[in-house]
DNA sequence: ACCGGCCATCGACGTTTGTCAATACGATGA
DNA sequence: TCATCGTATTGACAAACGTCGATGGCCGGT
């Protein structure tokens, strides 16, 4: 889980990409191609601490407990999430660092920040 | 098919967003986040005239013609790909506002270019 | 008018995905 | 120790997805 080497990143528009890239940068956009992922990421990327406890995200959404845990862990597994746990509960922040990877790959000035 | 108002773009790092923006932006991310798909757009984006034709795509690809078929259609459903033929050939070419809007939702500085 | 090449569509298939109810796990407090 | 609360996991299901072979529609050349 939570592989670090993540994209970066032929852009896009520059050279073509090769195939092997291809299979690496596709399953981080596949984890964030999805509403409540998407919604669950930016929570989490906007609250002031920098993360958000479950208990919190399971209000957000008008889903079950399980749906929002399932749908944490594909994040956390494609490494798009940080994981910890503090006590009874269970923080989740945003890791930046797989955000620009994936940011590189449309512009190509925004991958190093 | 191919509809603007894409996405335009609270960004994933800056307020929290809403379910619609979710709703809108999450198709755009779900048809690129294919290893195909990704190398179709990076093919085309990278081409010197900045469009390709399928004939070219096909022969990149171990697969049959009528896959390849279907992921352009899936791009070119999802707004990514403008489609235009000429005689016998078919050629794509990259919205690159499109990709501009996706790529406004990872770095807020992206996105009018 | 025919044939051949380019591309899209159709129908089918196995696999993956999003969701839930139910259950299990781990930590806290009584 | 036991009950309780916050999360994760399991099992199940329908829906969506990626791929293929076969077929169909266009266009250009003969």
């Amino acid at each position: 889980m939570s592989d670090p080497g993540l994209a970066c990143c032929t852009p896009l528009t520059g050279t073509a990409m090769s195939a092997d890239q291809a299979e690496r940068v596709a399953p981080l956009l596949k984890a964030l191609a999805d509403p409540v992922r998407l919604r669950l990421v930016s929570l989490i990327a906007s609250s002031t601490t920098g993360e958000a406890c479950v208990c919190d995200l399971n209000d957000a959404f008008d889903l079950t407990q399980a749906t929002i845990s399932h749908h944490l862990k594909v994040l956390h597994s494609a490494g798009l999430l940080d994981r910890e746990k503090r006590g009874v509960w269970v923080y989740y922040a945003v890791r930046r660092d797989a955000l620009a990877a994936v940011a590189g790959l449309f512009d190509p000035a925004a991958v190093p920040a």
